[in-house]
This record gives structure tokens, sequence and C-alpha cells, in this order.
DNA sequence: TGCTAAATAGTGATTACGGG
DNA sequence: CCCGTAATCACTATTTAGCA
């Protein structure tokens, strides 16, 4: 009866019940377990006349009574359903708030026509993509981010994990004109978007990534998705709008569109790196050197854990990678050898990493190793002074 | 031994749930 | 939709552990 109003999911508390909320069914996704069963229950994200959201159960007992009344995208009427916080260990909420509604057998709902009320098709809480980096360091919320998909377009790639498993995942880079971000999409989802992007849409296309997570990943910010996660192109919305906009202006096109990898890198003698400034920190530039002292150090080279590549240290006689939390038991070696080189220009203090210092001495670690007693500095590592080599610098400080 | 901090157990209040 | 009961939560009191 319309004798009672309408409640907002801005006014919801706990210890009521018989609420009455007109919404937008924003979203419709399953969990899944380990084993990669789905639940029963099911999640919604509802979107209110009051462009409130509110993230909503459906708890296995009564999903399949609910399910098949549904359709993502459609406007219903939902009337008495319980207002619970969340746990500390609720993991990836779409929405910043304490709170989710939970629905039950006493859980009216009923169909409503675009005409009975006026809700948009979908709200968002974008992050800016030069923020993520907090967001990478937590798992409680999942976030919504817009940008510009850079050439080249997304493809789709396969690969066996690490449990020998086939997966397919699609990368690609989006950019909101300062920031750029790394965006990795998995199995079904990366497969909806190659498809999606057949289409003969505007181009660049703009991309929304709407409850995303964001990790960090070989130091990189990267963007992936979870059960949650949904993506929009060239969506009706502000925020694409103005994007668009900004894309008209030329200076705009030609700095950000093409993905930095192919640019030419800057050609730099001693002299001008050492003049660099704060903003060239993690640029790259190519050198002639010359190589001319290897001082001889304790350490020329350091392990490796061989399931994600970051340095794993020895501690007593086994081998331990803080990031993976295990032991590595045959660890890769690969170079951190210091050298002094120079040009007429000046002199610097570079270390090569694993492959430059390959290539330069055509060994491995475990090859020089081997030729040599384990205290001892290798002298073959001395064979490269007096050499001039082209190298690729990544500026650090 | 005495002090402090942390862990544990206990208690009351609130919330969830299922039957009528 | 209401109500009684079970389950959970938050807060307090007490015990236990660590340390000088």
């Amino acid at each position: 009866m319309a004798s009672t109003k309408l409640d907002s999911f801005r006014d919801l508390r706990k210890g009521k019940y018989d609420w009455k909320v007109t919404a937008r069914i924003m979203n419709l996704w399953r969990g899944y377990t380990k084993s990669g069963e789905p639940f029963q229950g099911f999640n919604l994200l509802l979107l209110d006349n009051k462009r409130c959201r509110i993230h909503a159960f459906v708890p296995g007992n009564v999903a399949p009574q609910i399910e098949p009344k549904l359709q993502v995208g459609e406007l219903y009427l939902f009337k008495n359903f319980t207002v619970k916080e969340y746990r500390p260990d609720d993991k990836f909420r779409c929405i910043h708030k304490d709170i989710q509604i939970v629905f039950s057998n006493d859980t009216r709902i009923s169909d409503l026509e675009e005409s009975d009320v006026f809700i948009e098709q979908c709200v968002f809480d974008f992050y800016d993509l030069a923020d993520l980096k907090q967001l990478s360091q937590q798992t409680t919320y999942l976030t919504d981010v817009v940008g510009i998909i850079k050439k080249p377009e997304p493809v789709l790639s396969k690969l066996i994990n690490k449990f020998g498993q086939d997966q397919t995942t699609t990368r690609f880079q989006i950019t909101d004109g300062r920031t750029t971000v790394k965006v990795t999409f998995w199995d079904a989802f990366a497969e909806q978007l190659a498809e999606a992007l057949k289409e003969d849409f505007e181009r660049p296309v703009i991309i929304i990534i709407g409850s995303c997570r964001v990790i960090e990943w070989k130091e990189k910010i990267d963007i992936s998705n979870v059960g949650a996660t949904t993506f929009y192109l060239n969506y009706n919305h502000h925020s694409v709008t103005q994007m668009r906009k900004m894309l008209k202006d030329p200076v705009f096109g030609k700095e950000y569109l093409s993905s930095n990898t192919h640019i030419p890198l800057k050609r730099c003698t001693v002299a001008e790196i050492k003049n660099l400034g704060e903003d060239d920190i993690q640029c790259q530039v190519i050198c002639l050197l010359k190589i001319d002292q290897v001082p001889e150090m304790d350490t020329w080279f350091h392990h490796v854990c061989t399931s994600c590549y970051n340095e794993s240290k020895i501690v007593g006689t086994d081998c331990y990678c803080n990031i993976c939390k295990r032991i590595v038991p045959h660890p890769d070696k690969w170079f951190e050898l210091w050298v002094l080189a120079s040009d007429e220009t000046g002199q610097l203090d570079i270390m090569l990493e694993n492959v430059p210092a390959r290539k330069c001495l055509g060994k491995s670690v475990r090859e020089i190793g081997e030729m040599i007693p384990k205290v001892q500095f290798p002298q073959i590592l001395k064979s490269i002074e007096n050499k001039e080599y082209t190298i690729k610098l990544l500026i650090r400080e």
C-alpha cells in the first residue's frame, strides 16, 4: 500500500526489519569455494532512488526462490530484510560501508516499471588512478575506476599457473591522462572483455571497471578482477563523457595513447644523468659506457625465489622467501654486480642486473660459481673491465 | 616478590533465526 | 508478521605470564 512511505539505503540501521526500498540491481554475482564450486547464496549490488548503493546477500536457503525473479538492470521493490554489520574478515566488499543487507524468508520482492520510480542505471565510487597504491595494501574493499584503454588493445593469452591449471588472461593499460595503470583480467572475465571489444565502438575505448581488486605485482599497481567485478565500455556516464572531451585535446592524444614501451629511449651521457632530477627516478635511458673497474665485493649475486622471482634471503641453511612465506629449496641465482663505468663526461656506479651481466660475461651465476671456490671473488668478473658496452639504465636515485 | 600487560573466562545485552 | 530461543558480540573481571 502507498500508506507507508519508502526508505532509503542511506537510513539503514540495525534492529529494524520492515524496510521498504525501491532499487535497481546493478550487479549479481556468486562466490566460489577453493575447489571452484559456486555457493548457493549470491550477492547483489543495489542502487536506490537517492543514489545510495548497498551490498545485499541472499543466503543459500532462500536463493532458489528469489533468483528467478531477478534480472540485472531491472527495478524492484524490496520489503523486509535485515541489516547486518560486516565482520572484520568479510573481504572484498564492493562498497565502502560498514553494513550490508541480508534477505530472508520474509523478504518480498515485486517488479517495478521504469515509469514507477526514477533510478539511474549505475552509480560509481571512483578512485583516482594515482591513489590506488594505498588500496593495494588491503583486501577489505574493492574499487571503481575509469580509464582510457591504451594501445595495443587487450588480447587473450593462455598460460599454465603454478598449480598446473590452464588459465586465460588479458593484459592492458588504462590511463586517466596523468596516471597509467596495468590491468589484468582472468579466465571467463578476460574472454567476456575480448568478446565485447569486437563490437564497433568509438576508439579509443573508455572503460569503467566496477568493484575491481587492486594489488601490487612486481612493485607495480595492477588491477584485477574478482567475482564481483564488472566492466562497462564507452558507457553513458558523465565520467566517460569527460574523458572523451579530454581526448579531443591533441597534446593528450600524443602523450598518452600509445603504450610507452616502444617510445625510443633517450641517449644520455654520464654528465646528463647526474643532472637528472627527482622526476626522472624510474626512467630508463641508454648510455655508451666503458667499464673501468669491477670492485671485489662480498656479494655479486642474490638468491631468487623460483615462484615469485623476488629476492629471497638465506636463513641458516635454507633459502626463505618472505613474499611466498616458504623455503625455496633450489633458488635461482641472479647477478647483482656493481661496477664503475664512465664516458668522457664522467664516472658512475651502476649495478648490472642478471640479464645484462650475463650478456656481458657470457656466463650465468651458476656456471661461474662452479668454476671457483666459494669464498673467492671470481676473477672472470674482471674480464669485462676496460671494455665498452651500450647499456640501458634504470635511474634509481 | 611485586608490578604490568596480555590472555582468558564470564556476564549481560543484542541480534539472528526458525516456528507458529 | 510476531515472538521465543539460540547464537553471537562486547565489555568486564579475573587469572596468568613475563620481567626486573
